[in-house]
DNA sequence: TAGATAATTAGGACATTGCCTAAATACCTA
DNA sequence: TAGGTATTTAGGCAATGTCCTAATTATCTA
């Protein structure tokens, strides 16, 4: 019970991942970005929704270590930042279903890549 | 993008999911359960939370399809019920960075569980 | 049946979240 | 430097979430 996963103020903290991951818009956010690096306003224009409010949601997912962000001359540019999702996501479902060895090695192979 | 994890209305509602691993409460309520069914009691015990919050985590992860309860007399048995879970990390996982085949084909295993 | 125990429902207080508009900041180009 | 574009910050408001106590329901046992 003394994991990560589980522990709100642990390392990469993965109340802020859990807590990002709840929203369906900031899902969306990661799903767009992982098919490639885009700038806030284009992140923005796949959304009905406020340039700001989508911005609050960026905030969210970097907060979480989930995303990067880069400046650009005026442009912010966002990357998914797959390492921590992964690791956290199978972190917690080890601990919940503590059977499968192979996810547990694809979490790690994952974590070099980024 | 039309994707079960994506889409909030779909078939086990990976929003309900995702939303109930927003607290930590409630993964920590799945961890217990992890390890063995527990009744409503003995879930509340282990938590500095009165009862009836208690059992409104319970609801909301039942609502998830991530728990099961049997009422057995005046006790109700909680169990965890994997499947829903790891189906809807690891298609997330799939979807937000499309590289590990291993990772699927042990969601599929567990599926076959429960 | 009466009283005790297990669990949930009901209803309310309080904090957090998510969205908006308006304003500010940063950068680019004429 | 002035004006335009990209993005974030600030502040407000409605909706949601989380917790509590009190009351209710269901079950067991003397």
């Amino acid at each position: 019970m003394n994991d990560d996963t589980l522990n709100p103020d642990a390392g990469g903290s993965a109340q802020r991942v859990f807590n990002a991951l709840s929203s369906l818009h900031r899902r969306k956010i990661l799903a767009y970005l992982s098919a490639s690096s885009l700038t806030a306003g284009e992140i923005a224009e796949r959304f009905n929704m406020s340039k700001p409010s989508v911005s609050q949601h960026l905030t969210v997912l970097e907060n979480a270590g989930l995303i990067a962000k880069e400046k650009r001359g005026q442009f912010v540019h966002y990357t998914i930042v797959t390492n921590n999702l992964i690791n956290t996501l199978n972190g917690f479902a080890q601990e919940v279903c503590p059977v499968s060895r192979p996810l547990k090695r694809e979490s790690e192979a994952k974590a070099k890549n980024g």
